[in-house]
DNA sequence: ATCGTGTTGAGGTCTCTTTT
DNA sequence: AAAAGAGACCTCAACACGAT
């Protein structure tokens, strides 16, 4: 609003490719106007392009539209120019195995975490969460990590953002966001029990990188009839800081 | 025939560039 | 510097079309 520097049109083209998720992958033009509160004709000439530029294809069958395999080419540079990754896939694994869950890393976008890494135990009792995966910073361990390594106003800017977009899911969570401020302080790490997904406990751990000041979060889930008690927080927790300090001090090496 | 959905056409606004 | 022209974009209304 008011800034003359911001192309509008560019900008609903996006937020039409945001409309479709693993459970809406298809969409049409009317679901994508009422989605985004865009008028049916702008719609429908904004579907028009990204058809032709590969963004989206369109099943004759339904009418409809989903996202097309220009949107992968355009995402995949960002995970493959992060050497991070590489670098951190085996501490993953190692911890993976040792907890009988999964280990993940994620980064910001917008009020969710994305996943760009993930690893399993061998046995499998865990689903592998892919990559590309976004879960809500506000109920996730992962993200809640990430809003404690944030500047205060990196954080109260996010925070309100989720005042704005999502009053509810903040209210309810509040208390543990709050909570995993203070839990990272204190002891680097903090804790979701069942929050995002009931049968799921999880500790999330943030890492700045001090190359280019973006915070990479990792978090590690277990089924919880797996735990004993106490063991998210007295060892699974405390072994995700270290695999995260690890992490890290083999990225000062490069 | 009617409804829901999608497309087309025309007019309007805004901004930038060219002309006077 | 002001006026005119050009282009991009948005949106309303009308039209088209298939399903019920």
């Amino acid at each position: 609003e008011g800034d003359r520097q911001f192309a509008t049109t560019l900008a609903r083209g996006l937020e039409v490719l945001r409309c479709f998720t693993p459970l809406e992958p298809m969409l049409g033009n009317k679901e994508i106007s009422v989605r985004t509160g865009l008028p049916k004709p702008t719609v429908s000439r904004l579907t028009y392009t990204l058809t032709k530029l590969g963004y989206l294809r369109h099943n004759m069958r339904l009418g409809k539209y989903q996202l097309g395999s220009a949107v992968l080419s355009i995402g995949y540079p960002l995970l493959a120019s992060m050497s991070v990754r590489q670098i951190a896939r085996p501490h993953m694994k190692e911890l993976a195995d040792y907890c009988n869950g999964s280990v993940s890393m994620g980064i910001r976008d917008r009020l969710n975490m994305v996943y760009v890494e993930s690893c399993r135990s061998g046995n499998g009792i865990t689903t592998l969460p892919d990559i590309g995966t976004s879960v809500p910073i506000a109920q996730a361990a992962i993200g809640r990590a990430y809003l404690a390594a944030c500047t205060p106003s990196e954080r109260e800017a996010l925070l309100n953002q989720m005042k704005v977009k999502q009053p509810e899911i903040l209210r309810k969570f509040k208390p543990q966001i709050d909570r995993g401020l203070e839990d990272v302080r204190s002891r680097g790490f903090c804790t979701s029990i069942g929050e995002l997904r009931r049968e799921v406990h999880a500790a999330g751990v943030p890492m700045r990188r001090s190359v280019d000041g973006e915070i990479v979060s990792f978090n590690c889930g277990v089924p919880a009839f797996l735990l004993k008690k106490g063991q998210l927080e007295d060892d699974i927790g405390p072994r995700l800081v270290s695999m995260v300090r690890n992490i890290e001090a083999a990225l000062g090496m490069h």
